[in-house]
DNA sequence: AACGCGGGGGG
DNA sequence: CCCCCAGCGTT
């Protein structure tokens, strides 16, 4: 892996902010696409973050991307490009916690502070047969101190790395090849029979159904109208079609009637269909968005509020969309 | 203390 | 269908 023939902070905390919640497999394209485009942290910093955003696009979790272009604009200007060299400095950095910080002060600076990810949970939680959940603040608390003291203290960037490898590789999630474990002979749940329970997980939230009904505009079949979504919630900052959410699924008609369509022009000068039929469920880990286009063929220019913008479709790449769009986008415009 | 936040991959 | 992933910020 490319950030282990490196101690520059910056690709270490590049490599760390994309690797949060990410598989390796899914994060290294990016951190190859992001170390390309932006080699130093000041390069970073002179983007704007609608391009960091399209260059994020796909990875979720966009408070990572918008997080990362905070921090270098501030690691760049008010430190002069100079990363903080300590656990507890790290820390106050936007987006990173306590896991970050202690594998950038490990990796950087030879800092002793252990890393406790996923990966350190199970095989911690296993080798000490600890089934306090991973997930509660009491837990959370006990593995810290856990970790601290059975840290090696004289190599802790290549400690954290290796027990952190070994909860990927060994210590596996499903059907972990405990006959062939090194740590068989001293692993408590492994003696206790404990193994396939470990580690205790809080309860999962419930997934809401939600119904999305875009609009895409076509304007004399040369252009269309986004635009980006503010204030909480998904896909903060990224652009998305005009959108009417419902509470539940809805008809052709309730679209055509609504006020957004007809505000913005009239019902003769447009031609409304339904691309297809079929919901287009995109699955997110907390909630399920029931998706439909519906295209909107006209030669006049709607009528929108302040907020959407009309483009050449040949641009609609340019602008970063949640991949839910991406994909419709890729297999209605052909662009 | 609980919740919101993405998307992909494996069993 | 489920769970998990080199977690963090907000409420």
């Amino acid at each position: 892996m490319p950030w282990r023939e490196t101690t520059d902070p910056y690709r270490i905390w590049l490599s760390e902010i994309i690797l949060q919640q990410t598989r390796v497999a899914q994060g290294l394209p990016y951190y190859l696409a992001f170390t390309e485009q932006y080699p130093t942290v000041f390069d970073l910093a002179n983007a704007e973050e609608e391009q960091v955003l399209k260059l994020w696009q796909g990875l979720g979790y966009y408070s990572r991307a918008r997080n990362l272009h905070t921090t270098a604009k501030y690691i760049a200007n008010d430190l002069h490009g100079v990363f903080p060299a300590s656990y507890k400095e790290l820390l106050k950095l936007k987006g990173v916690g306590d896991y970050t910080a202690s594998a950038i002060a490990s990796i950087c600076y030879d800092e002793v502070v252990p890393v406790v990810d996923g990966n350190v949970y199970r095989v911690l939680s296993r080798y000490f047969n600890i089934s306090t959940p991973i997930n509660s603040t009491e837990g959370i608390k006990e593995f810290k101190k856990v970790a601290i003291e059975v840290m090696e203290q004289e190599e802790p960037a290549t400690y954290n790395q290796a027990i952190m490898e070994f909860g990927a590789l060994q210590c596996k999630p499903q059907n972990p090849y405990c006959i062939v474990c090194p740590l068989n002979d001293s692993c408590e749940s492994l003696q206790k029979g404990t193994v396939t329970s470990l580690p205790v997980k809080l309860k999962k939230l419930k997934v809401k159904k939600r119904y999305f009904n875009y609009l895409i505009f076509l304007v004399d079949n040369k252009h269309t109208v986004i635009r980006q979504r503010i204030g909480k919630g998904i896909w903060q900052n990224l652009y998305e079609f005009p959108l009417i959410e419902s509470d539940n699924e809805v008809k052709l008609e309730y679209v055509e009637e609504h006020e957004i369509l007809k505000e913005s022009m009239s019902a003769s000068s447009r031609n409304v269909t339904v691309y297809e039929e079929e919901f287009k469920i995109h699955k997110l880990s907390h909630q399920h968005l029931y998706t439909r286009f519906y295209i909107i063929r006209t030669n006049k220019s709607p009528k929108l509020d302040d907020s959407c913008q009309m483009i050449p479709i040949d641009k609609i790449k340019e602008y970063p969309v949640p991949v839910l769009l991406g994909n419709f986008i890729d297999s209605f415009f052909k662009v």
